[in-house]
DNA sequence: GCTTGACTTGGAGTGGACTCCAAGTGATAT
DNA sequence: ATATCACTTGGAGTCCACTCCAAGTCAAGC
């Protein structure tokens, strides 16, 4: 597959697929003998993986890291391991904070509904905005 | 308060907290009459709200616009409750994003334990990563 | 009355993650 | 064979959200 090819089933831009391999967050990609990048499996599998890991904001330092130890065999296993652990972790620990900050959102929706039938805004504390 | 006591009550440095008043993520902080900003409890509860909103990724531009409507009285009630509600929609698709990616490190994870024992990388497709 | 230290301002600098650009190459279409 | 067009590279530019800095002011302590 071609780099326009790639692009347009991830829906990540040319640039980007170059700029992900250029900087080590998937492994080099296959040329043709002119030079032209083409994308098998294995290629589309990390754009993929690497697509849906920023996505959720896993840093690019970290998925450069875990694309580095893959490249290294076997003996990185524990690594890699201990490296997925730990950005778990730190997602898990976002998702908390988006998951109180959504009940807040909740709550302040709500009680702008209420005010859009009776003009009056009640929040529960007085100092709440 | 001062700014160093609000800064150390909500784990924000002083130079956000004139950074947000600034750009007006929150409404203008009463001042001594000396200049020195001195945040009752209003200000402080637009910190944790601004604080709070931040940590979830709610972009400062649409929050600096909710401060704004604030300001600007009871007929925009309902302008507030649609930008809070676009705002809760993206939040609840980027957790979504962030609720599959935990369960793909989970799967990966898990592999990776089981390899620990085995010595073998068993990905349920060969492609994956 | 002078030093200290926290505060003030506006503006410049930083880091992360792209995004764009200029200059060049190579395969296909006329 | 020449034009077209997608591709290549390295490097510069952009955007967001801070973060830092220089120069200055002011109240309190010695």
């Amino acid at each position: 597959m071609t780099i326009t090819e790639v692009s347009k089933k991830y829906d990540l831009s040319p640039d980007t697929l170059r700029y992900y391999e250029r900087i080590g967050l998937i492994p080099p990609v296959k040329r043709t003998k002119s030079g032209v990048r083409d994308y098998d499996e294995v290629s589309c599998a990390w754009i993929e993986l690497a697509k849906c890991m920023r996505s959720a904001g896993i840093p690019i330092e970290a998925l450069i890291e875990y694309c580095a130890l893959t490249q290294q065999g076997d003996e990185t296993i524990s690594a890699r391991k201990e490296l997925l652990t730990d950005e778990r972790k730190k997602l898990q620990e976002k998702m908390d904070d988006m998951q109180k900050t959504l009940e807040r959102l909740n709550y302040k929706i709500d009680i702008y509904e209420k005010a859009e039938v009776t003009g009056v805004l009640s929040w529960d504390k007085e100092k709440d905005v």
